[in-house]
DNA sequence: TTTAGGG
DNA sequence: CCCTAAA
């Protein structure tokens, strides 16, 4: 609360009343903070909840563990609640990819998310005893003494009544709370605060984005949310949907779901079947105690991603400038001013050669304004921005009336109403955010790579990732080349008993790769396809040989 | 427009 | 993931 001085006594209230605006704005600012991490507390108290009967009903489940009734929903539901992921706890039964494989592991999973539970739920009884009850108590004291109206989209999820914790209130306390969070529990914070999911594994960042509470960047859009996700909804059922990059990904692909479906059966038996080809190899690569099968549900269940993982299954990926990027906007920007015509080749030239994108610009030409922003960058394809960077000429006139604000709005739309004069300004479209692959993406890949044949990437994006944003077919091109590498190196090092010391450890499950390898027999290649006809258009079929 | 391959 | 030559 720096710059606040809010007196302890019952005079405090008159006090806050004359504080400066600015002070206001702090307090301000604090309050919505708190209510944020409130949200959270209030997730968490329903897990907490949630998980205690999860564990009583577990119990009995436990002594009939192996029973054929436990179904792969309810073991899926169970596994969503008690692990906070980012996972797909909102629509189990619609993931029918794998489900043989996961029927046989139901007994040893019931067994392992019991512990699980017993230790999850000490973890949050702790954080609750210490930071929730300060973080309630320092929102019941913002909230009285100052008066405040509360942001009205929040106001559902906070309930006076579950605010009852007298403890001495303390900021700091509550963000050593979440220090002591793990990198998954910090999602599921960063997902009840900003109504988003992430992917972020930078725990300093997630702790710092979530303790300020600023929305101001929110490109930070996971690639679990293509996956039909229903919105993020708080305890109370209040949507969260406050934040205007909502909007960038939020229509249904629900679409896809059933294309997983139709994966075949026998592409399914032999991914499990060759399983235990491999075993070999997996056991020393995949975590700890953990067999290779257990741990594919383990990630198909979680949402997690294969590759870079180290040891006992987690990314020791360090953060990289990515994530600042994220923070900061924009990397970088140049612009160039012209007096007139006469320089229109050169400003052409300006835009043509600089290794950066257009943003923002005027086409002098006919007078067209185009605008591009950095959500229409996620949607657009490279042949828009091509065709924007060809003309990228918009009129200084406006430039200089907003020039104190070029940075506060650099997407501000601009009008043409100086024709002898131009600004050209190319900025750098911040990069994507890391998005590891997950396993259902891999295993959709793979479905695709099998349906189109190898090579045939502008295909199996549409045949897999028809309405994903963030998979384009280059990305799909760059995970298959990836997995590829992979099942050799897996290759080599079966052959060599021990691998190369060089030769990272694949986390890839094996069955995976030796999809891959099947896949990358001749036989899937084009040249062997014969195209046939279908109601869905092109569809390649394979040569029978 | 799409693919392949280097960075 | 990005960038680009080449098809």
């Amino acid at each position: 609360m720096d710059g606040v001085h809010v007196q302890e006594e019952n005079t405090g209230l008159n006090k806050i009343s004359t504080l400066s605006p600015h002070n206001l704005d702090s307090i301000e600012a604090e309050r919505k903070r708190i209510i944020a991490q409130l949200a959270f507390l209030d997730t968490l108290l329903l897990k907490i909840k949630k998980e205690e009967e999860e564990r009583t009903s577990l119990e009995v489940a436990d002594h009939v563990s192996s029973h054929p009734k436990t179904t792969r929903s309810q073991m899926l539901s169970r596994h969503g609640s008690l692990t906070l992921t980012n996972g797909w706890d909102s629509k189990p039964d619609t993931n029918n990819i794998s489900s043989d494989l996961f029927e046989g592991y139901c007994g040893r999973q019931a067994t392992v998310m019991k512990s699980n539970i017993d230790i999850r739920c000490s973890e949050l009884r702790e954080f609750e005893s210490t930071t929730c009850a300060s973080m309630y108590d320092l929102l019941i004291r913002s909230n009285e003494k100052m008066q405040i109206e509360r942001h009205p989209q929040m106001q559902p999820v906070v309930d006076r009544t579950e605010v009852s914790r007298g403890i001495e209130a303390n900021i700091s306390k509550g963000i050593s709370g979440l220090e002591k969070l793990s990198i998954r529990e910090l999602h599921e914070v960063y997902r009840t605060t900003f109504g988003l999911r992430t992917s972020a594994k930078d725990k300093q960042w997630l702790i710092r984005r979530i303790s300020l509470c600023v929305g101001s960047s929110c490109r930070v859009i996971s690639t679990e949310n293509e996956i039909g996700e229903t919105p993020p909804s708080s305890p109370t059922g209040q949507v969260y949907d406050e934040m205007p990059c909502h909007q960038l990904d939020n229509r249904s692909t629900d679409a896809m779901i059933p294309r997983l479906q139709s994966l075949d059966s026998k592409f399914i038996g032999r991914l499990q079947s060759s399983t235990e080809a491999i075993e070999p190899y997996f056991a020393c690569s995949t975590p700890n105690s953990m067999p290779e099968d257990h741990w594919i549900i383990e990630q198909l269940t979680t949402g997690a991603e294969i590759q870079d993982c180290g040891e006992h299954g987690k990314r020791k990926r360090k953060p990289t400038r990515r994530y600042i990027e994220e923070v900061t906007g924009w990397s970088d920007s140049r612009e160039l001013v012209c007096k007139d015509d006469s320089m229109k080749d050169e400003i052409e030239n300006f835009v043509n050669n600089s290794k950066m994108h257009c943003i923002q610009c005027k086409c002098v030409g006919n007078s067209k304004t185009k605008l591009m922003t950095g959500h229409e960058r996620q949607h657009n394809s490279s042949k828009e921005t091509r065709k924007i960077l060809d003309t990228a000429i918009y009129s200084s006139a406006a430039r200089s009336h907003n020039e104190g604000e070029m940075n506060a709005h650099p997407f501000q739309s601009t009008t043409l109403n100086d024709r002898n004069a131009f600004l050209v300004e190319r900025t750098r479209f911040p990069k994507k955010h890391h998005r590891p692959w997950s396993v259902r993406e891999v295993l959709k890949l793979l479905e695709g790579v099998h349906h189109c044949g190898v090579g045939k990437w502008a295909d199996i994006k549409r045949y897999s990732f028809p309405d994903s944003v963030f998979r384009s077919s280059t990305d799909l091109k760059d995970k298959w080349r990836n997995l590829v590498r992979a099942s050799n190196a897996h290759l080599r090092i079966a052959r060599q008993g021990e691998r190369h010391p060089k030769t990272s450890v694949s986390p890839v499950p094996g069955a995976i790769l030796t999809k891959v390898r099947e896949l990358l027999s001749k036989q899937f290649f084009p040249e062997n396809m014969v195209s046939g006809k279908n109601n869905s258009g092109r569809i390649l079929t394979r040569h029978r040989s």
